[in-house]
DNA sequence: TATTTTTATGAAAATGATTATCAATCTTAC
DNA sequence: GTAAGATTGATAATCATTTTCATAAAAATA
């Protein structure tokens, strides 16, 4: 926890920004908050406890956090952008979605991953980033329907 | 091609739905046009050679044939929605995208592919659909900034 | 074929997420 | 402490997409 906080100090002032108590706070909660959540979910939650803080700020501080690496955007389809920490310590996840009662899953699987590398090696390309989505039905959905 | 046209036919007439001057405008310049184009593009395209074509109908005929399961949608991040052509003879694939040229480029991998089903079986799910996005740099691309 | 019923269309307005604007207010460096 | 520069919050603007609604077209029926 510590760390992402002083990684995101670090390209504050690396960059010339400012730390401010704004960007304390909006990484506090999000630290808090657990992973997958919009913007807007993020806001109403700061607002309780925060209602100075204005929406806009949190687009522009949650963009910030992906920019210097310690979250990462995702798009699920509901239109809607989600972040979730990228802590240091663990490794890269993928996500298995529930398309009925939206439940995100978590994985991982580093034979997965070798074959991107290989993938993109034959077609010369040097992998920054990816990303693979599993949509389904979760074992509870399918029960629900089956019965 | 034919094939793909009597699935939609058979679409609308299954649903109820009407088969369309319009409809079938749009699913011939989609068919012509080529892989990954958003809304706008093929709206553009299609206006210049039937101008009385409105906006509102490209969008809500691509949705059909996304769900009729001629074509699918992607998002690479751009913000817009681009589909592309699902040829029944062809197989599933996935891409690659460089982050910088913005080409986009077509890879399939069975193995990938059946870890993938692995995986959602480990957690008791049925997968419906997947997306696997790998960005990068391609071979131009690196190149042009190694130089 | 004429008529009725129903769906589709197009133009424009509405929506929802995100971004830009701008005056007022903090941070930081000196 | 002060000046310079960045940030904030409220609001307006933007962009993609969706909805609305009167009119037009297709399908069903007579």
């Amino acid at each position: 926890m510590d760390r992402i906080k002083d990684r995101f100090r670090s390209y504050l002032s690396d960059q010339g920004l400012k730390s401010t108590q704004q960007r304390e706070i909006i990484l506090d909660e999000f630290l808090k908050a657990g992973a997958h959540l919009s913007t807007e979910e993020l806001y109403l939650k700061i607002r309780k406890k925060h209602p100075h803080i204005g929406y806009a700020t949190v687009y522009r501080t949650l963009k910030l956090f992906s920019e210097c690496g310690i979250a990462e955007e995702h798009n699920f389809g509901d239109g809607q952008t989600r972040y979730e920490t990228v802590a240091g310590e663990f490794h890269h996840h993928d996500h298995l979605i529930c398309t009925d009662c939206k439940r995100i899953i978590e994985f991982e699987d580093p034979r997965i991953e070798q074959m991107q590398d290989e993938v993109a090696a034959q077609h010369g390309f040097k992998i920054l980033n990816h990303r693979l989505e599993l949509y389904g039905l979760c074992e509870d959905c399918r029960k629900k329907y089956s019965s």
